[in-house]
DNA sequence: AACTGACTATTTAAACAAAATTATCAATAA
DNA sequence: TTATTGATAATTTTGTTTAAATAGTCAGTT
């Protein structure tokens, strides 16, 4: 896949790892490429010699993130009692993976409307990931019989993971603010929790 | 209610009117005092005589908009041949009022984080109203047998309406923007029904 | 009480310089 | 040839000043 050798991979990554620490304590604009490299003992311009620019790092941090998210996604999706636990386990994930990168994210805060492609990309494979998981899990179900047939798994489930988001989204806005503070989530996810089982309730006979 | 006499609230509503036209048209920052003045042939002045401040006036119409609002919803949810159309009925509504007035609510987008209490009490109000109205229509088809007896129905609509607000974000965000075009939203009005579709059932025996 | 013209106060916009930061590159060491 | 750097160029952000636009006031008129 990548052309380097190994050294160079491992140097990479090391400066991937320093990259997340500085994004995820002080943001993206409040993290210079200097102190990156000085947490590393380098220079700057070694930075550039691995990656072509700021927003390209911050983009490869975030795509190993990802690829992390996917994996414990998956790992935690591959078995599972009923379809409520399958999609609590989603949630559950999902909502660890934010609160851990609290930080990290206010690149989106901040870029709000002009995303870079790269990261709507990124963005879409984890839904799509979510997607292909969960809907496989309705099917299960399905042909267990512990639920109706469903048409299309897909969009139900699409339509889930808004319901949930909104969940969020409408728990915050309510209290005046853009993101979740710590004494909401348990607010936010007793709630999910409550609209997953009418959902799921929904669905079977 | 009201202590001035029926000479003035005439004048006051006249000018509310021309404002609202004008924050409709250009928002809020876009519109000056000297304008919404002129195109009533009025001195600025005057406008300062009936409105404390430019941003009390705007909070005035706003005002008046959401009684407008509560009044339509109330008339509609007065009768319904069963749950589902009820709950259509506010998405209709809700959606109407959103898109009629739609560059009427920069003002929201602009002062994002800090809106005035005033909206926000006034946000509430409009929520409350929902809730009532929604939570009484599950209370009598409960009544009639048509679902199963629900325990505390305001929690149950407030959860619905999370969720379909959640299907108006998500559509969005999937789109780059931060408020939907057109053309999406009739994507969005069929994602609720189905949505809601699946809501409904999750009430039922 | 309803209204205005002329005034003041505040906010926004433009222009510019200074500082900070990103990004490049020729030179050097491994 | 690959990895690395110091010095430097290019760009972006920040701060400052000034001018213009707009909000808001008030003494005085109808």
């Amino acid at each position: 896949m990548s052309s380097g050798s190994d050294q160079q991979d491992i140097k990479r990554d090391k400066i991937l790892d320093a990259a997340y620490q500085r994004f995820l304590h002080y943001g993206y604009s409040k993290t210079t490429m200097n102190e990156i490299a000085g947490d590393l003992s380098l220079s700057k311009a070694l930075l550039y010699y691995y990656f072509p620019d700021k927003s390209q790092l911050y983009i490869d941090v975030m795509r190993k993130l990802a690829g992390e998210y996917i994996e414990t996604l998956e790992s935690k999706l591959n078995q599972f009692d009923n379809l409520k636990e399958a999609f609590i386990s989603q949630i559950d994930a999902q909502h660890d993976f934010i609160v851990k990168n609290y930080n990290f994210f206010d690149f989106f805060r901040v870029n709000e409307q002009n995303l870079p492609d790269t990261i709507w990309e990124i963005i879409t494979e984890i839904h799509q990931t979510e997607l292909t998981l969960l809907s496989a899990a309705i099917k299960i179900e399905a042909d267990k019989g512990n639920i109706k047939p469903v048409a299309n798994p897909i969009e139900v489930v699409d339509l889930l993971l808004d319901a949930l988001h909104g969940v969020r989204v409408s728990a915050v806005s309510h209290k005046k603010v853009m993101f979740p503070k710590k004494e909401h989530l348990d607010e936010i996810h007793s709630k999910r929790l409550m609209l997953l089982d009418i959902f799921v309730k929904g669905l079977m006979y």
